[in-house]
DNA sequence: TTCGGCCATTGAAGCGTTTCGATTTCCGGA
DNA sequence: TCCGGAAATCGAAACGCTTCAATGGCCGAA
């Protein structure tokens, strides 16, 4: 094994020149620097990271808790992970994969033992039972989500409130005065899971504002669940021009059912989705929607991380604007003396 | 911070001794290891990582190469993510996450700087650019695949080949004298991307020696594509009376077009997929199926890399057992006369 | 009573870095 | 010519653990 000891011999230099040329922490004259970087090339050195964390207690690893059992989104989990492990890398960080299964035991333990400097946790609910433990924690924490109480607390998500705004904003700006809502299954409201209840809030909000009537209706992953939804939000008397799905399970349902009943996509009813953008693209009918941006979320959770390991102390929840995509399943609303 | 000097002293013993009652390297009086125990609860004693992986050269991490930007079957790849952690933390190693996508490079700058002990590579292919990399490491590595030259690799996998072989058997047990086969795209087979072709191989070893006609159809994940395979397939001379489906792309569809067309599942077609469980259960007509063992799969992977890890020098190849679970999507084949 | 031998325990030497003074070198100004 | 000081480099002390050789006690056999 090559150790800094041998670069040293080599580049004939002491050791802590080499550390200073690796570190950049010291100013070394270009012709030491050059020659010391010659003698790592060529003998492949790679410093001990064990060593390294030992002396300067940094590991440069950062702990990443993923919820691996979801059955749902899984392509979602997929681009956040894989973003935080890009960017990570681009920080010279390497990521420990912890599973939300094992709890938060399991962070305090990688933490203690020295094994990460800093955690990133997905999938974050309100009321997460991992949180105060996440709170005494010393060392950087950024969650992707936003828990009820959020003070003191690094977190990063989709600005979900605005983004059932924006999407009612869409609608009403197209003419739409009355909107269906197939929402997440009922419990998921009852658990107050967060990101479902802002999103609603903020729909409802701005319908408001904006004198649109709406018409919720929570739905279970179910077919039955969908049809008795559909049953109710497309009486005559409801008479929506517009419909506002948050429910990935049963998206495609939505569409193959409104086909079935003969309701056109988008000329008799414009159709709007918050899921991933693949979801979204592949339908028969491509839909108008709202995505997560994974991508997006997962980068800026790295560099808040990367911030705070700076030294960096105030803490911040970052809300992402939305990013509506049109795609043409949403158009002007049709009279209703048409239908 | 606390250090095993202090939990040596807490205890009132040399610090060596603690050391001793942790690894279990040498006899403690059960009295002496049980006030030790006591003092690291007490304190909160966590071990520091990096100073046992710098005196005892095992860092008790083991690297996970994970194809992040699959966008196909990723349940699979969760699934096995999932138990890989699961199991390598039940032998008390934490995981260190690395992508497919930066190649082999990556792996080598892991174990070079001594992250990790040991790795795991999944979604290895038959001519996989990353194996002349991998062979070059002195340290434990299992592939989750089998590439087409294993000599003196670890690999694990499901054995394709006996399970094409397990379809037609039940199928030729059930009376199927004609088969049809719904294949991957023909780009997978074209880059002998190894299971599919040994899947196929094996399908069609079995059929001849049960003296099963088979009717093999490459499908690109397009409904078009399977439209013209089943148009095929489906005509009367061929006569098949079950079908083989190996395209998680299509599967869906395959199901639904099969009820247009008039061919009711099974009592007019037996069909059988190779695809994951909750895939197969949750089609319209729930099928009978064999999946990718993925839990199975990552445990043996981990204790594979347990046995090197404990000295064992020799290299093996698994191939575990098919498991078929009958859905009751296959029946008795029909006599032709009926149609 | 003495001694060999075993068991439990200890002290100290690493492991490969980083980092903090300390030292050397070199330069310009007096 | 000498000196102060900045720039570049060096030496050695940590960092917290494992492990090896050595020590001390104790028991049973002689």
């Amino acid at each position: 094994m090559i150790t800094i000891k041998d670069v040293a011999k080599h580049a004939g230099v002491s050791v802590s020149t080499v550390s200073y040329v690796l570190s950049g922490k010291r100013p070394i004259s270009t012709a030491t620097s050059q020659r010391v970087r010659r003698s790592i090339r060529e003998l492949g050195f790679h410093p001990n990271a064990g060593a390294r964390a030992l002396a300067s207690s940094r590991t440069n690893v950062l702990a990443l808790v993923v919820p691996l059992r979801t059955d749902l989104n899984l392509p979602v989990i997929m681009q956040f992970v894989s973003s935080i492990v890009t960017t990570a890398r681009e920080h010279d960080y390497d990521v420990l994969l912890l599973t939300k299964e094992s709890g938060a035991d399991e962070v305090h333990r990688v933490i203690a033992s020295a094994r990460a400097d800093a955690v990133i946790v997905m999938d974050v609910e309100a009321h997460d039972p991992r949180i105060p433990a996440l709170r005494e924690l010393d060392v950087p924490v950024v969650l992707v989500g936003v828990p009820a109480d959020s003070a003191g607390l690094n977190c990063v998500d989709l600005d979900f409130s605005s983004s059932g705004a924006r999407m009612v904003a869409h609608l009403a700006d197209l003419g739409h005065r009355s909107v269906g809502f197939i929402g997440s299954p009922p419990a998921v409201y009852e658990r107050k899971t967060g990101y479902a209840t802002r999103f609603l809030s903020g729909f409802a909000r701005c319908a408001q504002q904006r004198g649109v009537m709406v018409h919720v209706h929570p739905c279970a992953p179910t077919f039955t669940s969908l049809s008795s939804c559909l049953d109710k939000l497309l009486l005559p008397e409801v008479g929506i021009t517009g419909l506002v799905v948050h429910n990935e399970a049963v998206l495609a349902d939505v569409v193959l059912e409104l086909r079935r009943r003969d309701r056109r996509v988008p000329e008799d009813i414009s159709v709007i989705a918050l899921c991933p953008d693949v979801m979204a693209a592949t339908q028969p009918v491509p839909l108008t929607s709202i995505a997560v941006p994974a991508e997006e979320v997962g980068a800026i959770a790295v560099q808040m991380l990367m911030r705070r390991l700076a030294g960096e102390r105030s803490s911040e929840v970052r809300l992402l604007d939305p990013h509506l995509t049109d795609r043409g399943s949403t158009i002007t609303a049709p009279h209703m003396a048409d239908r």
